[in-house]
RNA sequence: GGUCCCAUCGUCUAGCGGCCCAGGACACCACCCUCUCAAGGUGGAGACACGGGUUCAAAUCCCGUUGGGACUACCA
């Protein structure tokens, strides 16, 4: 099964250079030509700005020849890709969609396209920005792509959404790396492990969106905006006050000649912008259905910052364009961006890929899981002792189900059975007391060997030093018993160091037994012979008899004595793991006067 | 304010017009098992937000209301 999910890697790879090959082959000399023709004669930038390119400030729109040069390549690169228009069954929806067909599969050739050529695979990505810890809202999203790209045979990329380089993320990129990589979620390109569409770090491909941009003003689709934030603010308000859309009004698409002339002159920053096409825009979501803005309701967005950084908006378009990611899988906190990203793809002449927003994971508390939500993030969940296994299950099923019945699925499960069209449409809140029993059932069901070594660190957190030997002969005592890993070491404790203090309720039940009884229980444990559960239980009931005492009243003191706690794991198997010799000093300790 | 999304037990969900006086799971309660604590078993309580339509028939389709959420940034 195994072998059989990791075998297209390498087929996938070479299927990238492929694409590359097959590019070469597809655009004919003559289409080349005519566009470097056009990028010659870049009719937007004035010979002025060319003669001194290294201006002040920055250079919004302005790029380096080989920059240019390595875009243009690319872009020709994902077009190639992209021509081909994929497609995705819908499960459910609206029925416009549902009447033109049903059991087409994904990814199936589109009709009469010139060249042909292989049915293009499914391609997702992971998004995260790497700012502080990788929650489990973002990961389920993550999840959901990652299944859906297996269950498609398709790959799955990593990519990081960090606007800075700075050493401060080079951790956070890692942590992100290292819980995915725990959770069980592989990928086949991204920053780690390269890929043919590198970087995958935004803060890498900065080049990259200012060749875009120039192109984007070149062919009017981007234009530069003078608005100072303030007139922004100002003019939002005023939007508002009477009633109308807040978005920006679009004032800089419109200025003369003279009026630009004005502000350049001026030497006024300024900031690149979208320019909206005035038409309906509709997105055809594999969760939400069709989703529809009239003419005019999306506004022109900055692409590129005053200091010639890229936003969101133009990055992940460009990025997912340019990686040929065929289905975008994220949180439908960015529906709205949807429309926005998909007309920036077409302005660039890609086709957008295929939109799945899923709907947000909530606290305990119904709001949006966020930072302040407490300790959410994978890694915590990995230093309570919560086993991966256990997460990915859980977080699998928030959100998306198989069916009314299916509760536990193992990963191969999930990718078997993964299918976006079920992924439920409201958003889920994230409970953490389902999560514990379910980690609890995984628990169960692994080996002694291996929860052994799962638990191993906990107790060496705790400045314990099991015997491995010890430690794997107690799991089956408590296996059943703990909710998380991290609670093996309080279970446990008795077993690996001999400073335990009673706790309150078993300082009574001491008190209560009185000195006599406890030391009639060491000597009776002192004469089982061998050392076995049995032997030990029996005496047990035999000291308890002989004092009167039902088992429950004979057992908890001993309990107590040799554990110092009123709660424990069975009490002759823990007594056999302890030792003849201690368990005995341990009752004479507690029957002696303090 | 405007645009968009969402609405079944406390929670996660099944449900795509009749199979539903709504099924499963976690949590909760009771009982059983029992050396404590768990685990396990059995049973119980518990929901279609509201109002209008459409239809022989609506949790399911349509409209509205209400309530959540997102976007409306030179955040992502």
């Amino acid at each position: 099964m195994r072998e059989r999910r990791d075998a297209p890697r390498p087929a996938g790879a070479g299927r990238a250079v492929d694409s590359r090959e097959r590019l070469r082959r597809l655009v004919s000399p003559r289409t080349v030509d005519r566009d470097r023709a056009r990028s010659e004669r870049r009719p937007y930038r004035n010979p002025r700005e060319r003669r001194d390119p290294p201006a002040r400030n920055h250079r919004g729109d302005g790029l380096r020849r080989r920059d240019a040069d390595r875009v243009r390549h690319e872009l020709h690169d994902a077009l190639a890709r992209g021509r081909r228009p994929h497609r995705h069954t819908r499960g459910r929806g609206s029925p416009l969609a549902r009447g033109s067909g049903r059991g087409r599969g994904r990814g199936d050739r589109g009709a009469g396209q010139p060249g042909g050529g292989p049915v293009s695979a499914v391609r997702t990505r992971f998004a995260p920005a790497p700012s502080g810890s990788l929650h489990v809202g973002n990961v389920r999203t993550g999840l959901f792509s990652w299944a859906f790209a297996r269950h498609h045979g398709g790959q799955f990329i990593l990519r990081v959404e960090d606007t800075d380089a700075s050493r401060v993320t080079e951790e956070a990129v890692h942590g992100v790396i290292e819980s995915l990589r725990w959770l069980g979620i592989d990928w086949d390109e991204g920053p780690d492990v390269g890929g043919p569409h590198g970087p995958y770090r935004q803060s890498q491909r900065t080049e990259i969106y200012h060749g875009v941009s120039e192109r984007l003003v070149a062919e009017g689709k981007a234009y530069r905006c003078y608005c100072t934030p303030q007139e922004l603010e100002e003019r939002r308000r005023a939007a508002m006050a009477r009633g109308e859309p807040s978005g920006y009004d679009g004032r800089c698409r419109r200025l003369t000649a003279g009026e630009r002339a004005a502000f350049e002159a001026e030497g006024r920053p300024f900031a690149l912008r979208f320019a909206m096409p005035a038409r309906e825009f509709v997105v055809d979501d594999l969760v939400k259905g069709e989703v529809r803005y009239a003419p005019g309701t999306l506004t022109d967005f900055v692409v590129l910052r005053s200091d010639g950084s890229p936003t969101f908006l133009l990055a992940v378009a460009v990025d997912d364009l340019l990686m040929g990611v065929t289905h975008v899988i994220r949180g439908d906190d960015l529906l709205d961006s949807a429309a926005r990203n998909a007309a920036v793809i077409e302005a660039l002449g890609g086709t957008p890929p295929r939109y799945a927003h899923v709907p947000q994971v909530l606290g305990s508390d119904g709001r949006p899981l966020s930072k302040r939500h407490g300790s959410t993030s994978v890694e915590s969940f990995r230093e309570r002792g919560i086993v991966p296994e256990a997460l990915m299950n859980y977080l699998a099923l928030l959100g998306w189900s198989k069916d009314a019945e299916t509760t536990f699925l193992s990963r191969d499960e999930l990718i078997e059975s993964f299918d976006i069209a079920r992924v439920s449409s409201n958003p889920a809140a994230f409970d953490v007391k389902k999560l514990e029993w379910m980690n609890n059932h995984y628990i169960q069901r692994l080996d002694d060997d291996d929860l052994a070594a799962r638990c191993m660190h906990f107790f060496s957190e705790a400045g314990l030093l099991p015997e491995p030997k010890v430690l794997r002969a107690a799991m089956p005592l408590v296996k059943e018993r703990m909710t998380t890993l991290r609670e093996s070491v309080e279970l446990l404790r008795f077993l690996f160091t001999d400073d335990i203090e009673p706790n309150e309720r078993a300082r009574a039940l001491i008190q209560q037994a009185g000195p006599a009884y406890l030391r009639s229980v060491a000597d009776a444990l002192e004469a089982v012979e061998p050392w076995t559960v049995e032997r030990i239980q029996e005496a047990l009931d035999r000291a308890s008899a002989a004092s009167g005492r039902s088992r429950k009243e004979g057992w908890q003191p001993v309990r107590a004595a040799t554990t110092g706690s009123n709660v424990s794991p069975p009490l002759p198997e823990s007594l056999a793991l302890l030792g003849r010799e201690r368990t005995v000093e341990r009752l004479r300790a507690a029957a002696a006067p303090s």
